[in-house]
DNA sequence: AACCCGTGGGC
DNA sequence: TGCCCAAGGGT
């Protein structure tokens, strides 16, 4: 088993290294807190869709102590359309746990108990923010690994395999003297010339002692069985407005898909079409409902299709108030909601105002 | 172990 | 358009 040589990856990214908001320059100290925010963040989710996320937490929340001190559904709405909500959720938890600790703690184990923290980003932060000379494995990282050691078992099943090739990375050391820059320069490496479709073999620091490249099957790496085939589901949900123009949303259940995160009042998202009828049984309001139209959403295991049914009213009964809350439609068309309820609403306001 | 959990961009 | 992918974690 060869050891790719760490002074060649770490020479390549001391040239060609990112400038990310939460990435240190050369001789800064990091800053723990954004070190963890960024990982969280990062998880599962492009540096691109990250930046404007990162740049607003951190002006609103500018410490562990700040975000820990917020209240919760702050914490959410800034969150809102970044996906994933149990990270938020998770995110709260973690600042006030490490705001009692008195600050992060340094070890791998140490920042494993935290929530929402798991092997990749406790490892990912010790390194980064703490020079604890441990490789994260991302799926930068397993791509990497595949493609060095040419790993033809195909993802998840080789996961633990890859962690293992992985860890041995950091072996020599140039490595162990640089933890933080040889971490981020794995995802850089990962991220550009190692890259899932069209690796850059020619530009590749590794090249001369990478398996993949030497059989021809780096671009093929690493393998992945194939995914179940994704379900459709049907619901509705309800937009009405009264004359001054209030819109009636309400709050999803605390546990489960887009957890405690605002919503328009709606049907239950189920594999059945609903009917008109049935599906207006269910409306918050008597009104003359409308159809206003239908919005197709991808989720991670499921696609779903909703229809949008929108009404005017006069003024809200008590009891429909009852079932939620009402918000300005200004600050709706722009409030923290989920996407998917971003487009509903989109749909509603649109029919309402062409009516 | 397998499933649940979002979203937007690239090709 | 549809599919793949992205600095994964919790249960």
């Amino acid at each position: 088993m060869i050891t790719p040589p760490a002074h060649a990856l770490l020479h390549w990214y001391d040239r060609h290294r990112r400038t990310l908001p939460w990435r240190c320059t050369e001789g800064e100290t990091p800053d723990p807190y954004r070190v963890w925010l960024s990982e969280i963040m990062l998880q599962q989710t492009t540096v691109k869709a990250v930046g404007p996320y990162y740049l607003r937490f951190v002006e609103k929340f500018p410490t562990v102590q700040a975000l820990a001190a917020a209240p919760r559904d702050d914490v959410l709405a800034a969150w809102a359309g970044l996906g994933y909500y149990s990270r938020a959720r998770n995110l709260h938890a973690c600042a006030q746990a490490v705001a009692a600790l008195g600050g992060f703690p340094r070890t791998v184990e140490g920042l494993r108990a935290l929530p929402g923290i798991g092997a990749y980003t406790a490892a990912a932060v010790a390194a980064i923010a703490f020079g604890v000379p441990v490789v994260p494995v991302d799926g930068n990282v397993e791509r990497v690994t595949a493609r060095l050691y040419n790993v033809q078992d195909p993802l998840p099943a080789a996961r633990k395999t890859l962690a293992q090739l992985a860890s041995g990375l950091n072996a020599d050391a140039p490595a162990r003297a640089r933890p933080s820059d040889f971490a981020q320069a794995l995802f850089d490496l990962g991220s550009s010339l190692c890259s899932p479709r069209q690796p850059a073999c020619g530009l590749c620091p590794w090249q001369g002692t990478c398996a993949g490249y030497a059989q021809g099957m780096a671009a093929t790496l690493p393998r992945k069985t194939p995914k179940a085939e994704r379900p459709v589901r049907h619901g509705v949900h309800f937009m009405v407005m009264d004359a001054a123009g209030h819109v009636l949303l309400r709050k999803r259940p605390e546990t489960g898909l887009l957890a405690a995160m605002t919503e328009l009042p709606g049907t239950a998202w189920r594999t059945e079409p609903w009917a008109e009828a049935e599906a207006l049984a269910q409306a918050p309001t008597t009104a003359q409902w409308a159809r206003a139209g239908v919005v197709k959403h991808v989720f991670t295991h499921f696609t779903l299709y909703v229809v949008v049914y929108a009404a005017r009213v006069e003024r809200f009964a008590n009891t429909d108030v009852a079932q939620g809350f009402l918000l300005p439609v200004t600050q709706a068309k722009t409030a923290s909601l989920p996407s998917i309820m971003q487009k509903c609403m989109t749909a509603g306001y649109d029919f309402l105002h062409r009516a």
